[in-house]
DNA sequence: AGTGATTTGTTCGTATGTATG
DNA sequence: CCATACATACGAACAAATCAC
């Protein structure tokens, strides 16, 4: 048994070739193997290749071509803005490997701009948790998060025994949470920034500003997370609402 | 009647206030005059002054802080990014006076991306729209807009007339249509799009690549948004989502 | 303009493993 | 233990698009 949550052999030449491609080991706009050259390559039929390929298109990694052939698109890490978004999942849904550095932990009054995220009055003590977060060894984002103290006592201990965020809330009676709203905006690093983006001081940075909620709509986290300009990319999907529309059109 | 779409006294405040931040004339962290001053100025009571000022804070523009006073934010202009996201109502919201200005318009034969997103065939004729938006006469943003020439024959002389595209679509029996995916990254300006948003070429740009689809789900439009980064910052609000589960578990 | 080589797209058939009841 | 359903995997043949000559 693997550590990876791996099943069929498609899965894992999906793997090995998102891999490849989203280390940059396969550049854009070069050229895949023929078929018949993976098939060659990994040791499966063509329908098992033909299966992995057709999931790393909806992915957005590569682009088939009839009577051309397949090609790599672009190796921008991909982070989906829904409600629903977990930083992990995200990661691992593309095939990576997450991992999470705690860097500083402290717990300060609000600032004004936290304190109106969280709705909580001005001052009022919340944990404040920068850590950096990591996907095949290589960084991919620095976190400014924060948690209200009175609600979630001792939450910063728990983040550092390493448990995940998911986790540790639930252990406070939030079994789910949604997030509210992402704020997405661009501007140049801080040099902190850039030393631990691992990123020239001339290199734009993403900033995305998300608040989670309860199910009650309560917020519980706030975050202020950077990210590399050159290595992501976020996108906003409304397949779901769309299937919602087309489901109650059928009913006519 | 005005050509602004402002009904209620308190909107005219709102609206006043938010062009004045979001064109700079007032800046980030400067304080707004106290209410009472607010009041004298626009020859209206308070409760219209609070009004406009409550939603001034809900779209992020101003902080309020009780015992000190209201500051300004961030003067950034902010692209909503629903599935019912339309340009000029984003920046209408905002009150701020859109205009598009038309820069190129050609008949073409469909890129691998364009027919990708179209969801046509490789060289299927398309219509390509390269225009300039414009807020307050200052641009915000540069677009290559795609259509399909098979579906809409002559969309290109509609568009030059002036008319709408959700118009010009509600004309070839498109009553309604919503944005399926959005894209976000981040990258330096070619010179051509430096030129027309009038920014330094090492100023970084946002790129917003988006899918229209009708309300069947086929694609009707595909296109690619350069931003300048320092001016715009987009959001994604799940907040009608969060009412969706709010008052599903009220059921119980 | 045409032909053949290359590459992906589609469809048929068959076999095996796994979960369900 | 058996029947059913489903996912997975291999093989093969032909269709369609692209490209080089």
């Amino acid at each position: 048994m693997t550590s990876k949550p791996s099943h069929g052999q498609w899965q894992q030449v999906e793997e090995d070739i998102a891999h490849d491609i989203l280390t940059g080991r396969l550049s854009p706009k070069t050229q895949l193997p023929r078929e018949a050259d993976l098939m060659e390559r990994f040791g499966v039929g063509r329908h098992t290749i033909r299966r992995a390929i057709s999931r790393l298109q909806s992915r957005g990694l590569v682009q088939v071509e009839q009577g051309r052939g397949t090609f790599v698109r672009d190796g921008r890490l991909e982070y989906r803005l829904s409600e629903r978004t977990r930083f992990s999942q995200n990661l691992l849904d593309q095939g990576r490997e997450p991992f999470g550095q705690a860097i500083r932990e402290e717990e300060i009054p609000a600032s004004a701009s936290v304190a109106e995220a969280l709705r909580l009055p001005r001052g009022e003590p919340v944990y404040h948790i920068v850590r950096r977060g990591l996907a095949d060894e290589e960084p991919i984002n620095f976190s400014n998060a924060y948690y209200p103290v009175r609600r979630f006592p001792g939450f910063d201990k728990a983040r550092r025994d390493g448990r995940s965020v998911s986790l540790i809330l639930a252990e406070y009676g939030i079994p789910d949470y949604i997030r509210l709203r992402t704020d997405i905006l661009v501007r140049m690093p801080t040099p902190e920034e850039a030393r631990h983006l691992d990123l020239s001081l001339d290199k734009p940075v993403i900033v995305s500003k998300k608040v989670d909620v309860d199910m009650k709509g309560t917020p519980i986290a706030y975050s202020e997370s950077v990210w590399p300009g050159e290595r992501v990319q976020f996108s906003v999907d409304n397949t779901s609402q769309l299937l919602d529309v087309l489901a109650r059109n059928s009913d006519f």
